[in-house]
DNA sequence: ACCTGAACACCGTTCAAGT
DNA sequence: ACCTGAACACCGTTCAAGT
């Protein structure tokens, strides 16, 4: 499955001696993630990529096989280096410090998100990530099945909150958002003219992101508190 | 702001007489839309849109300034025909209701959820969701912040899932997953090799997607229960 | 006034050729 | 063996020209 990578020149210098400088695939990776955090997904061509290195662009395909694997390599690179917390505290304490770190990833590369729209990521590097949350559900006292959709319902959320409410443009999505509230009719649109500032705040920020975790984590042990009290409903 | 709209050439009968055929904004979004309804927001192009109702690409442009004007209008078309469902029950199964008309929007226009993860969607078609989603908030007891923030966790978890769980992929996503799963050593992902079978199925359905909503309306009333007890903790 | 072909600066990728 | 320029079939959009 996996293909022979083409490996880096043997010089430990980073000076380009003889005729061409090489790259490792991991090495590209990097320069292609780097491209995609400072200038977004879309800034992201072969073409590009290869200039930055400074190679022809049919080089690249000696690297990846196609811009999807490009893509999935990028994923690599910005998963790789995040640490999961350790395990201190209840089962929420444990949960909100997970969801955190792998909310900090997604903010860091928010191009993670945009790729994960495309298409699954089920690179081991990234699944580290699931498996530690189902492992807080499981001990919390879930089964299997309902620690899966509660793992799912938990990533949903965390995707969907990158995606929807960029960190870098919470406040221009604020002002957009005020601009169009003053446009609606108060006879139409009596709760949202009435709730306008409150609304448009909430377009992002840390503090929401916060809220709709904790609300989440909440509906999830009364769940296990219905079920301690009679056991039967959570299979239902 | 508004700019003036070619207008639909006299004949009311479908027929193209005399030199070319004309159509309104409408009719070209809902071409579009039905061209991103079958092939996907990746295949519409504005070539291959004038070439559908057949005008020369530039035409294209007289209706719509830019690609993403064009893509607003898709939005309008898509979002227009939702009705709301009526206002019976608990504040919860109104919820439910709304949010159900919302998810079978989003599920039968795929294209709305790519576009949004673009740029925020404030159209009024589209907001009346969320006027309402607000008003039953307020009507159940939140105050204004905390109903922003409530819709806000609502909204977020729709669009998620609607975007990581395509209601046409969740065979292939499941496939997929269980391909992925088969690889992982037990030692390093004990968790999710002993419930591979179930977090693969938790990929995608309209389960997941209410197991996911009935959470989160159990988070939100076990914060409005909280406030009837102690009232001064829903503003900490 | 309304429409549109040609052209530009891009894409991802195939192919054939360079060393 | 490894690298790459030219080319193809696309993009969104500008511009100048048709009727």
């Amino acid at each position: 499955m996996e293909k022979a990578q083409p490996r880096t020149v043997g010089s430990s210098t980073g000076r380009r001696r003889g005729r061409k400088p090489r790259f490792s695939r991991e090495q590209l990776a990097s320069a292609a993630l780097e491209l995609v955090d400072r200038d977004g997904l879309e800034a992201l061509s072969m073409q590009r990529l290869a200039e930055i290195v400074g190679m022809g662009t049919m080089t690249v395909y000696g690297y990846f096989r196609s811009k999807d694997e490009l893509l999935q390599a990028i994923v690599d690179a910005a998963v790789q280096p995040a640490e999961l917390p350790g395990a201190e505290g209840s089962w929420q304490e444990q949960m909100r410090a997970v969801v955190g770190a792998a909310h900090r990833t997604l903010t860091r590369h928010p191009a993670l998100v945009q790729i994960r729209f495309r298409e699954p990521i089920l690179r081991p590097d990234a699944l580290r990530f699931g498996e530690r949350i189902i492992g807080i559900l499981r001990e919390a006292g879930f089964e299997a099945a309902e620690a899966a959709s509660a793992f799912r319902l938990i990533f949903t959320y965390m995707f969907g909150f990158a995606g929807l409410s960029p960190a870098g443009n919470t406040a221009r999505a604020r002002n957009e958002a005020a601009t169009a509230a003053t446009a609606l009719r108060p006879d139409k649109f009596p709760n949202l003219t009435a709730t306008a500032s409150e609304w448009t705040h909430a377009m992002g920020g840390t503090d929401q992101f916060h809220y709709g975790l904790d609300r989440i984590l909440d509906g999830l042990q009364a769940r296990l508190e219905r079920a301690s009290t009679s056991p039967a409903s959570l299979n239902q």
